[in-house]
DNA sequence: TGTTTGACCACGG
DNA sequence: GCCGTGGCCAAAC
């Protein structure tokens, strides 16, 4: 084994957002405690396919689906969203405030699978 | 090996 | 509300 990389935490907290849920890059940092919200972005860019992360429920602090460039179509990410239930307008997320989620609801029982 | 690049954020003016 | 700036730190080159 070895040590999971930080792509690799950011990978495992964003598996955990709840379905219809959002959550944004400067929660998953703080959450981390590592680094900063750059780094989950950058994260993010690596393996948006990288098998079964829900890359779309995360969004900046705003509520923008400012990844959506970063899609095989930028439309995609919207798609994805509102399959799930979350409503999207002009490229954010309608109701932001109420559906945010922060990986600090997990408390301190996080635990990595990779 | 040093430098550059990021799907960002908080802050000050 | 906008704009500039600094901070953050892993990977790519």
């Amino acid at each position: 084994m070895r040590q999971p990389t930080y792509y690799e935490l950011v990978y495992a907290v964003v598996k955990l957002i709840p379905r219809g849920r959002v959550s944004t890059y400067g929660a998953i940092a703080d959450f981390l405690a590592l680094g900063s919200a750059r780094m989950v972005g950058w994260a993010l860019n690596k393996s948006y396919t990288a098998g079964g992360v829900p890359a779309h429920r995360v969004v900046n602090r705003r509520g923008e689906l400012s990844g959506r460039n970063h899609w095989p179509s930028p439309s995609m990410m919207q798609e994805m969203l509102e399959q799930e239930g979350v409503s999207v307008e002009d490229n954010r997320v309608k109701d932001f405030g109420r559906l945010f989620w922060s990986p600090a609801e997990l408390g301190e029982n996080f635990e990595i699978h990779i």
